[in-house]
DNA sequence: CAGGATCCAGCAAGATACTG
DNA sequence: CAGTATCTTGCTGGATCCTG
């Protein structure tokens, strides 16, 4: 990889970056991956989150077309959160993910790196 | 995917996005996926990173054992930083993260989402 | 039920000055 | 050259109160 090649992939890396750059994002996508949930229920499944730092989540995600809102017109309203397709996608970054941290998670002696350089 | 798995899957994930939590990290790794580096040199690749920022960023990775540092006693001393086998295998997830990047990175409209539910 | 608005704390990150 | 130490700032995320 040289140096130009490098600025060409910062770019759509960059994007997906952006996915996952909040502290909560992770956690979202991984409950929407489990099942599209309504806004109250996504809140008792993550825990501790506070109302703000959900609501801003799922909004940036649905500013990235990751995750899609469908409001249905009940009374009260209710509010469905899904994984758009993009969002789906991006399983394979998870995966890929997992993968390297089941291999690297723990942290190993440097030994065997100095010896290859 | 059920809850439990997505529990399993949390852990090892979390070691992967530890890995590029912080805002230079990827830029970092990038440079080292490039070429080993000492750290002006490393430095003045990334254009306007603060010496704290980088070292912080450095000692970051060392910690995870996704970057090396060497010390070569000269005078004055000089360190070179490079690529763990562990930080070279990130790789594949970044390959991932140009992968998705690059076919999702552009917003589109979400009216195919609609129709997939 | 599903938020919007506002205020505030805590931490990441930048600026600056100094050192082996 | 390769940092450390210290101070300061900016932004993320949490707490609280209020609303259609």
């Amino acid at each position: 990889m040289n140096i130009n090649e490098m600025q060409v992939c910062t770019i759509p890396i960059n994007a997906a970056l952006d996915v996952i750059s909040g502290k909560w994002s992770y956690y979202v996508i991984a409950q929407l991956c489990h099942e599209s949930q309504r806004f109250n229920q996504l809140r008792r499944n993550l825990g501790d989150i506070s109302i703000k730092s959900l609501t801003d989540t799922l909004r940036q995600l649905e500013k990235m077309d990751v995750v899609h809102r469908k409001v249905y017109p009940t009374v009260p309203v209710s509010v469905e959160y899904s994984l758009t397709r993009k969002g789906k996608e991006y399983g394979a970054i998870l995966s890929q993910m997992r993968l390297w941290g089941e291999k690297w998670g723990a942290v190993v002696p440097d030994d065997e790196e100095e010896a290859m350089g």
